[in-house]
DNA sequence: TAGTGGTCTAGACCACATA
DNA sequence: ATGTGGTCTAGACCACTAC
């Protein structure tokens, strides 16, 4: 091992080390590493240090690394492999698809999530506060509020509100609204700000949809529609977005993904 | 350590070692626990072995035992506490609450569920395929179905209807249908069997509802309604059972949990 | 063949709970 | 004071991958 191939895993050390000198190493080594890959300091699909490499530059003996490794593993933010080492978990892969709005398609036995296409109505900054200020603890800072309609399949449009902090993803609102149009939000935050969703909160509720819900989705005016809410997580558990979708009747099925304890 | 304390761990050493051989160890380890839990070996808040007992009764050395421990508590199977032991976590805790229709309480700022009241209107045997089939893994085996009435704080009423395979759970067809009122069946269902549910896989659709459904709950004739599905799985991820909501229009919201990748 | 992760052990020290 | 789980290390051997 010559000192040419430890010196970014040296320079690893020398940023992120120590996160929090009173927990465990494992813990430490564990969450410098997390952080280091949200701050895109190792990309998507980048190679981590080996084990014995960050034997030789934290202060963690070999099982101590290895089970810092593991719990990354657990937490789905990298992939290891015997022989060939470890990297960054790929955000374009599986965790790029459509997360929100899975609906099956009937066609393909409901193995396959049918296409779904976006657009950008609009996008506003909001000072007021809402159900969405507890929720990414905006409190009194600046909102972004971007509203989009989802088409499914070509032929059901879901209208879709997302709120975020302004200031948190200033490209939001920096971009003109046309450089939106058609991405995939949480993949756009993902790859920009290196911080992919990990956890969603979903609630259902019933509402008169507002006007502009009508006019532009699939909802029938003074009816109850299904509003679908979702509150999405980073990897360290820090809110990051609140989105709401009003969904018309419709014959497609949505998948809601799995629930654990 | 004399020889009478580890009779218990010796005896469950005897009954469920090895699981499979071609395990690692604090897999086999963890699978063994796994199992001795699920078939009442340890009882609900029971002590474990000590990991000196496990060390001295498995061919597994400490840190192994340690590894497969700390696994059970990331499963949620056990609890351990510095100084005082491993216990079976208990099942008679959050993990009796109402998993599914947890509605949320406006005069509790959302903080708290509404109550919820179960009715048993009727319980047959069907041997029939449906969607249920490849979801509980039933094959041509008979299939017990039990229809129920869900009431929301007294004024929303929720068909619901339970699928399982009759022969897993011999009680839910043996017992008279008065003695299952008002149980919550996961809850009578982990504690007879010892087999909690552990995850489940939620999807949502929109259908016509049946005669039945709008004879009893409070779903609009001739209306789509909201059918929301749950498919129940246990400890080891073997499905248990499978259930529709029928979900009336309401003013409350439907906490669905949180999903992970 | 060399490098990498996967498993496992023996042993040490520490923090916390119970008595 | 004793027993318990929590952390950590040094070192060994094995399985798989890439060259």
């Amino acid at each position: 091992m010559d000192s040419y191939s430890l010196e970014r895993p040296t320079e690893f050390v020398r940023r992120y080390w120590p996160p929090d000198p009173n927990l465990p190493k494992h813990e430490q080594l564990r969450r410098a590493l997390t952080q280091s890959i949200m701050e895109g300091f190792w990309k998507v699909g980048a190679r981590l240090p080996t084990e014995a490499d960050l034997v030789a530059t934290t202060p963690c003996g070999l099982a101590t690394v290895q089970r810092a490794l593991r719990e990354l593993v657990a937490d789905g933010i990298i992939e290891r492999r015997r022989g060939s080492g470890s990297v960054v978990a790929d955000l374009n892969g599986p965790i790029e698809e459509p997360w929100h709005m899975r609906f099956l398609d009937p066609t393909k036995g409901n193995t396959a999530y049918l296409p779904l296409f976006t657009e950008v109505l609009d996008r506003h900054i909001l000072e007021e506060q809402g159900p969405w200020t507890n929720a990414i603890e905006s409190g009194t800072n600046p909102v972004v509020r971007i509203d989009r309609i989802f088409t499914v399949n070509n032929d059901c449009r879901i209208y879709s509100i997302f709120y975020a902090i302004a200031s948190r993803f200033p490209e939001l609102i920096e971009l003109p609204v046309a450089a939106l149009g058609g991405k995939n939000l949480k993949t756009f935050i993902a790859r920009r700000y290196h911080v992919p969703v990990h956890k969603v909160k979903q609630k259902l509720r019933y509402v008169i949809p507002p006007a502009e819900v009508v006019e532009h989705g699939d909802c029938p005016a003074g009816f109850p529609a299904t509003l679908f809410n979702v509150i999405a997580y980073g990897l360290n558990g820090e809110p990051m977005y609140y989105q709401d979708f009003y969904i018309p009747p419709t014959d497609y099925e949505l998948d809601l993904g799995i629930t654990t304890k």
